[in-house]
DNA sequence: AGCACGCCGACT
DNA sequence: GTCGGCGTGCTC
């Protein structure tokens, strides 16, 4: 305080307020920037500023930070203009950007621009005027006929941006020839800022005014109208849908016109009394997520177990900060989250809940949506622009004390939180792969509860081996809810053999007999089937049966895709297209064949093993609009498909009763996946998709097909003996060094040229092995996909001592090291991409 | 990441 | 001579 004061006063030349601004460009630092003394009083952390940055670009940014240390080897360039008048980041948020950008080792700026809605982000776009002074007759300069083409455009319009004049030019940059015009002094350039938010407006139409003062007006009126019957009709509708005799103050508020025109009434009609005084027509702002849901709170009582998990919750939270609930499917989580909820609301805190991508659409947000009504705010990735901005916005109003929402929604304006839920907190779709940052919102959350000194609660049925770790370590607190809730049976398994059945020629369309019986079984009592195969397409390859040859992508080191809708193959990884060749490239014979099942030839294949069965899938391809999914099962509830096809969308979050039989296709191929979290993942996800069969009464049966059936996993799987598991697992886990034992980081090194990628990857390595920390440092290794996108690709894994400061000083030294590595010319174009606990 | 600057080959 | 290719360096 007291110091500040003292140094205010000593103005240097070099004196005053600075701020340190984020921004959105790929360089780890803060910008400094002089704070002009108009600005001092208004300027605040977390307000949106902009700034010239570089020769001619002006950006967005946020205040990070104001401090007086003047920077010594540049001299600070003045803010442009402050854009808020209150912050739009909190300083909790901006904390938390930092951590994250640490942690993550990434930039800054790219935190922002993970956690700003691009609504939120001005996009400053420069355009050019014709220069008041510029006389097109009197100029000494000539003119080629490309700039001459701007000057006559610039005639009828005003400002032309630098797309426009390029799209006229058909140039892709139309830059050179704008700069010569400026030279000639013809044109002018400009920025224009543009908000990008639009809020919603609709046209609303009321009473006049003068109606509602006077009865005897309205009176007056209606004689009037008496011979225009369709005017009359038109406003005898309105008095209907605005009761101004009841509530005479409704009237202000009108009615949306689109309703109005609705009840049958042309546009004319309502134009002509608009024009003669009877109604008017205005723009009202209005809410996108207005009309929703109502308010309409359900009690929901806790069952004893729930009750007992709950108050197990609570005494573990005096103490801890963070819980894992390990409740198998069906025991009745959700409950318990409402009631934690409902306590902390009242409180006056704030509560995140956190849901994996796809689980967002079902049942889960309408079952809180009912409870929590208008409080809460849903953010999910299908929101448009807009829509997220008015979720930020009403996080900020303190409109939505509540948010379910994917990943991104940790990044929201909380200012207080005081709880914060993940559900199924093992998803691997919580980690963000692409782009940076690539974090994980389970570990984010726990750093976020930390900055808010709010509790987290972390739930599943299979959590993941990290999160039971810490639990068993005491870190975490533990509840377990091993019954299901109510009377609800758990699913027979089957383990059916795919090799002996096709021994004994029983194997049909790569069903077995076993799974065929289930299937029938279950539309014969008009009960429904979900069958499980994580691979879209029509069959993963294709082959020629004469010299074995496969079509790849051209890009990229992977076989091609065959799918049937179009028949088309596609590379899965950049979306490289082409048509199914009709003879074999290699040899020129015709007898090529697809080899394996997607999930495209399962749907073929079961319909015609059930000719008489509804079948749908459910995949990327089927799903890709905005409520595709939504559809699909809204279509499934209603019981209109009896079998449905799916990749991992069918393993999450579905809650039919009438779902009676859930098969896994190919069970092997999750379990034997060249990573040594395969098993991890195989019993998360034969687990979760077993969860979806027989939720009341009736006991359901989940067909797992194999190849292996002696595998001790399955028999782990089918007991659901999770700890069991788990410990034999982790003995594996700790003898060879994975986490969680260590703390993992995989660095990615790409290059367009084979050897580059392969010789900076060596060389880094070199580098690393001479940080002095407890490390192991595995490759570089040609990745599992050695090419993507033509770009080669080599991965460096790096198993630290978890303990103390390591991480930390070796992330901090690695940046160094890369930073370094570009300095150098052969390698400046190589992309490193770091990725910490890698997924 | 952009984007300017600068150096070098191709061509009106 | 000039145009335009891309390698190199910088952004408070």
């Amino acid at each position: 305080m007291f110091e500040n004061t003292l140094f205010d006063n000593s103005e240097s030349a070099q004196g005053g307020h600075f701020a340190d601004v984020i921004l959105p460009v790929p360089i780890p630092k803060m910008f400094t920037y002089k704070i002009q003394k108009e600005l001092l009083a208004e300027i605040q952390i977390g307000q949106r500023v902009m700034v010239h940055f570089g020769k001619r670009k002006v950006l967005t940014g946020i205040i990070g930070r104001v401090h007086q240390k003047p920077p010594k080897e540049y001299e600070a360039k003045p803010l442009l203009e402050l854009l808020d008048s209150n912050p739009t980041v909190n300083p909790l948020q901006i904390k938390f950007w930092t951590w994250m950008s640490e942690y993550y080792c990434c930039h800054i700026g790219e935190v922002m621009n993970a956690a700003l809605p691009s609504g939120l982000k001005l996009s400053s776009e420069s355009k050019i005027q014709l220069n008041p002074n510029f006389d097109p007759y009197e100029t000494k300069y000539p003119m080629d006929p490309r700039e001459q083409v701007i000057l006559d455009q610039l005639e009828t319009k005003d400002e032309l941006s630098y797309e426009e004049c390029g799209k006229l030019l058909q140039l892709k940059s139309a830059h050179h020839i704008i700069k010569s015009l400026v030279a000639k002094e013809a044109v002018l350039i400009f920025d224009q800022v543009k908000e990008k938010f639009s809020p919603k407006i609709e046209n609303r139409i009321r009473l006049h005014g003068k109606f509602i003062e006077e009865k005897a007006a309205l009176e007056g009126l209606f004689e009037l109208l008496s011979k225009k019957a369709k005017q009359e009709e038109l406003l005898l509708r309105y008095l209907q849908m605005v009761p101004i005799y009841q509530k005479p103050e409704l009237n202000e508020a009108g009615v949306d016109k689109k309703l109005l025109l609705e009840t049958g009434s042309s546009p004319s009609t309502v134009k002509t009394m608009v024009k003669y005084g009877v109604f008017e027509e205005f723009k009202k702002v209005i809410s996108r997520f207005d009309g929703l849901q109502v308010d309409e709170p359900k009690l929901v009582e806790l069952s004893d177990a729930q009750d007992q998990s709950m108050q197990a919750i609570k005494a573990h939270f005096e103490e801890k900060q963070t819980v894992l609930l390990h409740g198998i499917t069906g025991s009745g989580k959700t409950e318990i989250y409402i009631k934690l909820i409902e306590e902390v609301l009242d409180s006056g805190s704030q509560v995140l809940f956190l849901l994996p991508e796809i689980a967002l659409t079902t049942q889960i947000v309408n079952r809180l949506q009912k409870v929590f009504g208008s409080k809460m705010g849903v953010f999910h990735s299908k929101y448009s622009d807009n829509e997220r901005v008015e979720v930020w916005q009403g996080v900020l109003s303190g409109r939505f004390p509540l948010v379910v929402g994917v990943r991104s929604s940790i990044f929201l304006p909380f200012d207080s939180l005081g709880l914060i839920i993940v559900d199924e907190e093992h998803e691997t779709s919580y980690k963000q792969f692409d782009p940076a940052p690539r974090f994980h919102a389970r570990d984010a959350a726990i750093m976020l509860g930390y900055l808010h000194q709010a509790k987290v609660l972390l739930g599943s049925a299979t959590p993941s081996f990290e999160s039971y770790y810490n639990a068993r370590q005491q870190k975490y607190g533990l509840v377990e809810m091993a019954h299901r809730y109510g009377n609800a049976q758990l699913p027979d398994f089957v383990l059916s053999d795919i090799l002996s059945d096709k021994k004994k020629n029983l194997l049909k369309l790569d069903t077995t007999r076993q799974l065929r019986e289930k299937i029938q079984a279950a539309l014969n009592n008009q009960e429904q089937v979900i069958i499980f195969q994580n691979r879209r397409g029509y069959a993963p390859f294709v082959n020629c049966e004469e010299c074995g040859w496969i079509p790849e992508c051209e890009h990229c080191d992977v076989s091609l895709t065959y799918h049937q809708f179009g028949e088309e193959m596609r590379c899965h990884y950049c979306g490289f297209k082409e048509k199914l060749p009709k003879k074999c490239e290699a040899c020129g014979s015709v007898s090529i064949t697809t080899v394996g099942q997607g999930t495209e030839r399962i749907e073929e294949n079961l319909s015609m093993l059930f000719p008489e069965a509804r079948i749908a899938r459910m995949d990327m391809d089927t799903t890709r609009s905005k409520y595709g999914f939504q559809k699909l099962l809204e279509n499934f509830g209603q019981g209109n498909i009896d079998i449905l096809v799916g990749t991992q969308m069918v393993t999450k979050g579905l809650d039919f009763d009438k779902v009676t039989v859930v098969g896994i296709v190919d069970a092997d191929r999750i379990l034997y996946f060249p990573d040594y979290r395969a098993g991890e993942r195989a019993f998360q996800q034969i687990t979760q998709v077993a969860g979806r069969a027989g939720r009341r009464e009736k006991t359901g049966s989940v067909i797992i097909q194999t190849r292996q059936p002696d595998n001790p996993i399955y028999q782990s799987i089918i007991k659901g003996d999770y700890r069991n598991f788990y410990l034999q697992e982790m003995g594996e886990r700790k003898n060879f060094f994975y986490p969680p034992f260590i703390k993992a980081i995989k660095i990615s090194v790409k290059h367009k040229d084979h050897n580059i990628a392969e010789r900076g990857a060596k060389h880094l390595v070199n580098l690393l092995n001479s940080i002095e920390v407890k490390k192991i440092i595995l490759g570089p290794e040609k990745a599992l996909i050695g090419k993507i996108k033509n770009l080669y690709i080599f991965e460096i894994l790096v198993k630290l001592d978890k303990s103390h400061q390591v991480p930390a000083y070796f992330k901090q030294e690695l940046m160094r090291q890369i930073e370094e590595l570009q300095g150098d010319k052969t390698f400046r174009s190589i992309r490193f991409v770091v990725d910490v606990d890698p997924g």
